[in-house]
DNA sequence: ATAGGGTTAG
């Protein structure tokens, strides 16, 4: 069930400010004699701004209830009420229609109470009256009111049905839906496309489809609203067979114009990864409005093209389209994927200036935004304005804050969790674990361990064992995360046995290693990063017979090494290092630069820690190799590029190397400047002289 | 051609 209240300018009100005008002459009254005044008003309304078509309607002589209630319609869908509302208590005479259009006038602008009011004064009421009320309660929510008002109501027509069946549908209320729809007498289009919409929207994409066969036997021709569900439908359940069957049908029977069904075509294609096909049906559809365009930069983002994602997000805004709620999760997902922290930012900023910023979906995704930039603090300051939250809203801040080194505030927060009587799920767990093994918390660890096999809504899974495994290594309880990998329920996998391989490389345990790595290799003959960390183990313990033979048998499988890189994006460019790079147009300045912060760091009695060199050379060659990884450089080119004092990001392909991870603590100190490195695994934040992953650096 | 029911993304 998802469906955001619309916030944003219905796109149906004004049909298109490029329709022909209707000739605006000021010699001539378009008021003419054989110009029914119905007919020019209903024009006027249709294609021309609102004060246009007042200062027609003022110059008709004395208007009809008709004409005015027309006139009130107008303003009613422009959006301005109190000119509606003016209108209506000016009018000589009402009728019933009089009043209904107030009514909803009233229930598109939110205001339900003074609908009800409206409703209960009104002289007469027809089914309409009543229909509009109940659908105005559903709308917000209020579905046990808008089923007193379909039980009270006098009469019913199919539309009353209808209403109350998509008020269901609307609040998740399916299982009410479906007996209403199977009892009521003459189902019609409009109800059985409210079915199949409900059932895709309530995760039944195959229902919906089965649903929309069954139609098409029962002899109910189908319209373009029914093709757009189907479409939809088809979209969610991967139907591209059945897709593209109807795509041909809708282009023979001429319904490609439709905008729903266009859009919906562009999401099918989208979602069934043939971007190319979605972006040609976008491209000929020459309707480009804020929902295929939002599907077009959700799909690019899908597929992991975040550069063309953004770009079609700008080209939106350039267009003059007004990107609404999903549009912005979309393209804060894409800054995400491309740790674009100034252009998240930017897209931020934006989200206030249309007032959007306090949505959930938007807040969500500027807390992962944030979160997986590095700045968490950013996220917080979005998870603490936000108004409204949800499961997923709580998650993302946790998980934000167990990822960069705020172990207490995720656990804290996670207890303010239980005071909103929010119930976590597996994701909150793995991040209660994840923020437990960061600060070495064990015994909670332990506790939280447990709370999570007693929840009986949550299913244990191999992340909450990884974090287990992650939290007994970091405490150096090697042998006891092992037993406790082999006593797992379930068949451990590489990255659990990866987790165990790395504690043993900070404690130097070869024998735990060896076990581990066993297994490993036993699952993964080409596991890199097994190898790699091997290699490391036995080198710091200086067994250096056993780096040579890990290095050999690694050729002899072919198994290739990932090279270390390091980028740093500066006005967003982004500019990538790897160890001993001299390629940089600055190569020059940022050597200088990392010279004399060698010197600096000496000064503060840093001695590098050779182990971290792979190879058997002497020190000082071990020193040289070290001083210039490529976290250094990216690091050094930052200083160079960014104005004294702010905070420098850097990200690295790989885990960061221990040593640079000492060197990197004392540098935060000498700059005098907060440092963000986000290696493979997690983020470290480096500042005066710590970092917030707690020296485990893995 | 005055008023109510189904439709597009996330």
């Amino acid at each position: 069930m998802r469906r955001f209240p619309s916030l944003i300018s219905n796109p149906k009100r004004h049909p298109s400010p490029l329709l022909p005008p209707i000739t605006p002459s000021k010699t001539s009254n378009p008021l003419t004699p054989n110009n029914s005044p119905k007919l020019v008003l209903f024009r006027i309304l249709r294609d021309r701004p609102i004060d246009e078509a007042r200062r027609v309607f003022d110059q008709i002589p004395s208007p009809d209830t008709q004409l005015f209630t027309m006139m009130v319609g107008g303003y009613s869908r422009a959006g301005r009420v109190g000119d509606a509302f003016r209108l209506f208590d000016e009018m000589p005479t009402r009728d019933v229609a009089s009043w209904n259009c107030m009514i909803k006038a009233c229930i598109d602008c939110g205001d339900v109470e003074r609908a009800r009011k409206l409703f209960d004064e009104m002289p007469e009421r027809n089914v309409i009256s009543w229909t509009t009320v109940l659908n105005g309660l559903a709308q917000v929510g209020r579905v046990d009111e808008a089923e007193e008002m379909f039980r009270k109501m006098p009469h019913r027509d199919t539309a009353a049905w209808n209403a109350m069946i998509s008020g269901y549908c609307t609040n998740g209320r399916f299982v009410d839906a479906r007996l209403l729809f199977e009892k009521m007498p003459q189902p019609n289009v409009v109800s059985w496309t409210a079915m199949i919409g409900g059932y895709d929207q309530n995760g039944e994409s195959e229902k919906a489809l089965s649903l929309f066969h069954q139609m098409c036997r029962s002899g109910i021709k189908p319209s373009s609203s029914t093709f757009a569900c189907v479409l939809t439908a088809c979209a969610n359940a991967s139907d591209l067979v059945l897709g593209t069957q109807l795509h041909t049908h809708i282009k023979k029977i001429g319904y490609l114009s439709d905008t729903y069904v266009s859009t919906s075509l562009v999401t099918l294609y989208a979602n069934c990864k043939e971007i190319e096909n979605s972006r040609k049906l976008f491209d000929e559809s020459g309707d480009r409005n804020v929902v295929s365009w939002t599907a077009l930069v959700t799909a690019y983002g899908l597929q992991g093209r975040h550069e063309e994602a953004l770009g079609e997000f700008n080209k939106m805004v350039e267009f003059g389209i007004r990107p609404n709620q999903s549009t912005f999760t979309s393209a804060l997902n894409s800054c995400c994927g491309l740790e674009a922290l100034d252009r998240g930012k930017k897209i931020h900023m934006c989200t206030i200036k249309l007032g959007l910023e306090l949505d959930v979906f938007v807040g969500n995704s500027l807390i992962v935004m944030y979160s997986k930039c590095g700045n968490v603090d950013a996220g917080l300051t979005v998870f603490n304005s936000m108004m409204r939250r949800n499961l997923v809203t709580w998650n993302s801040i946790i998980v934000g804050c167990a990822q960069n080194g705020y172990a207490s505030l995720a656990l804290k927060i996670f207890n303010d969790m239980s005071y909103y009587h929010i119930q976590p799920d597996e994701i909150t767990y793995i991040g209660i674990l994840t923020a437990c093994s960061h600060a070495r918390f064990l015994n909670k660890g332990k506790y939280f361990f447990q709370l999570v096999k007693e929840d009986t809504s949550v299913e244990v899974k191999l992340e909450h064992y990884a974090c287990m495994v992650d939290l007994l290594g970091r405490c150096g309880n090697l042998e006891e995360a092992e037993d406790f990998i082999r006593s797992m329920p379930m068949k451990p996998n590489v990255t659990i046995w990866l987790v165990l391989l790395s504690a043993c490389r900070v404690y130097s345990n070869v024998e735990v290693a060896r076990r581990a790595s066993k297994e490993i290799f036993d699952l993964d003959p080409h596991n890199s990063a097994a190898y790699v960390l091997m290699s490391n183990i036995y080198a710091s313990n200086s067994r250096w017979n056993d780096v040579l033979q890990t290095r050999v048998m690694m050729r002899f499988r072919g198994v290739v090494k990932l090279p270390g890189f390091s980028w740093i994006t500066i006005r967003e460019s982004r500019h990538e290092f790897v160890c001993g790079d001299r390629s940089h147009p600055m190569a020059k300045e940022i050597y200088k630069k990392l010279d004399w912060l060698k010197g600096r760091l000496k000064e503060y009695g840093y001695v590098y820690d050779k182990r971290f060199v792979l190879h058997d050379v002497d020190d000082e060659q071990k020193e040289t190799v070290l001083s210039y990884h490529s976290e250094k450089l990216a690091i050094s080119f930052g200083l160079l590029s960014t104005v004294e004092g702010s905070t420098i990001r850097v990200m690295k392909n790989l885990r960061v190397c221990g040593d640079c991870h000492s060197a990197i603590k004392l540098i935060s100190v000498v700059v005098g400047r907060e440092i963000v490195l986000r290696d493979s695994t997690r983020f470290h934040h480096f500042k005066n002289g710590s970092c917030s992953c707690g020296d485990y650096w893995n």
